[in-house]
DNA sequence: CAGTAAACGAGACGGTACGTCCCGTCTTATG
DNA sequence: CATAAGACGGGACGTACCGTCTCGTTTACTG
């Protein structure tokens, strides 16, 4: 109805108790992961009745979805001028991410839920687009320097990249030293350096 | 008491109770993950009463861990000469498995379960360890030959050999292409390279 | 709130279920006593869920207590005129109960249970006050008009009475008569009239 | 086999067991009950095994009938010459074994289950014939003395006598005061004088 | 600024799963 | 061959959560 501002229409009362939800569902998320949120516990905790969280979210899997899809902090594509410098930073800041924050640990549970839930699936597709977007233009970018070898597809550098990283967070857990990225920044500019 | 047989002593039905619940549990995983496994639906299925499933598991979390526990199909270490030949055989085993095992579809819920439950994590740690192990002979073998930069270290390679083929499957589920490993493999060999 | 209606507060769901359950509860308590009562059974066969039930009463014991609570259906302290008169009306009404009514079967069940529960046992003397107070106001009523002996004490007489009746229902199971006061009339008549 | 001996014939190990079943059952049935017994428990204070208390009873309610039908330790009908001196022993016993004794807290399970299974019933009616016989021969005897009136039947004057102690024992919780007998002797005496 | 429509909380409801306890049957191995 | 040890299927218990539902009551926009 109104042209200018489409979210005008949403009920002030509305905002707020979305907002206290997805606030409830965050802590319960960081603290025992998707299958830890439980919609009776964020009633409880966030005065927000059962009813009102049903009329905003179908079900808990949408509310799930909803809450997930916030997290992914879109890394802005470095510009350092060198593939080095460009890598150095993205891996820097994913390794930070891995390390400290919350989503690292919620993370698993996407993974495993869009294993079985086509929506769930389509939500992590686009959380992992946004993971690998600026890669991808640092590598494109390093490519029409000629510092990448012609034989390195950039979806496989990536996978290189990002799955060094996930995998010193995921299955490493033996090791308490926290995930760098030094090495992999190394091995990477070593495969990918033209001949 | 019975020195001569260790095992013997293992009633059998008590043998034919569990192996029909393992049965019915890894029938439930690959459907729906850890979290569809429901000790009431496997007593439906199986014929083995809720009674003695947990006497023979503390809890539906104790069943969980050893039905996993027990999917780690240990990969030989393979010796063909070359660390390309080597790492070939391996790649490929475990894209193999990436692509069609049971287990790919079960392993986020134990990455997700091990996040929170230490038993769990010490569960998951364990069956890492059969992951890497025939990595980490294949490496350490062609380093002795010294087809191996000093600067790489082993466990960078792994992170980076497993790690690209696990991105693979759990993170670019819009790719329907099954996962191959040459690139992979190229990439590796490229980076690992002595001077 | 609302000052009209002190009643009008219940919900009329949750006095439909609650009417639900006490049905299916009398009809098993009829069939096989406060040990035959099953949450479970009531569940299956009253079309009220467990979490229902569980809701309204704490527990299988509040159930059973609120349930034989509501067995003892005061009788009225009839009035006649004469001592005979009033105990006849008293003793008639008593022994057809016990002839027939279906708490009879489910009294020894309370007995027993307030042997050991203390919240029964509150129930159950609450429940045997509604009985004795006729007979005790029957009793005084005829002490003022001189027609009881100044030995007699009212609890002893009313024990005689009742006791005599309940004995004959729980004791004497060999005989299938029905129970009748004429005689335990005549003896009462004869222990206290005056010297 | 042994004509002399019958019991000769019973392995000592089972006489064993079943004394250790009876008095574990005897301990649980003061303490919670008809109700409160358990097989296992039994099984689990007693040293035998579910097994064999199954052999020697064919069910946990043969179990408790068999302990229950010993309980009744028979009076002895007492001749003091007079009525009131038999019926004030009788009753004192009665009274003083109310008052204390284990089997009084038993004895509504007992009446609860008669009121179900044929068995026990035929059980307590054995039991109550044993409470009744003194009594009976006593009155008989009182009758034969001319010491009660025609009018009163044997029967009657039982049902009273007991009737009122029992009354006093199960329904009237509230008193804590000790059952006493005097009372209730002389409203008998009263009741029974020949004209 | 009054009236109305929406959003709301409270909480009842039927289901399903959990993990525990007991029953009565059975199998196995020991004395 | 009686026994101890204990596995087994079955069923009840009481708790937690899910998603649906029916209530009155605010609360915000609109006329």
């Amino acid at each position: 109805m109104n042209v200018a501002g489409l979210d005008r229409n949403v009920d002030k009362r509305v905002e707020r108790s979305k907002a206290r939800v997805l606030a409830e569902t965050y802590r319960q998320l960081a603290a025992s992961g998707i299958g830890g949120v439980s919609i009776d516990e964020i009633t409880r905790h966030s005065g927000v009745s059962k009813t009102t969280i049903y009329r905003h979210w179908p079900s808990r899997s949408a509310l799930l979805i909803d809450a997930c899809s916030r997290l992914g902090g879109a890394m802005e594509a470095p510009d350092t001028g060198s593939l080095e410098g460009d890598l150095q930073r993205l891996l820097t800041a994913l390794a930070d991410q891995l390390s400290s924050a919350n989503w690292s640990s919620v993370y698993p549970s996407i993974i495993d839920a869009a294993e079985r839930d086509p929506e769930l699936r389509a939500m992590q597709a686009a959380l992992h687009r946004g993971f690998m977007e600026p890669f991808s233009i640092a590598i494109e970018r390093a490519r029409t320097r000629g510092d990448i070898a012609d034989a390195c597809e950039t979806s496989d550098v990536i996978a290189m990249a990002i799955g060094s990283l996930f995998f010193r967070r995921w299955f490493s857990r033996d090791e308490i030293t926290p995930i760098t990225e030094t090495a992999t920044l190394d091995m990477i500019l070593r495969a990918v350096r033209p001949a």
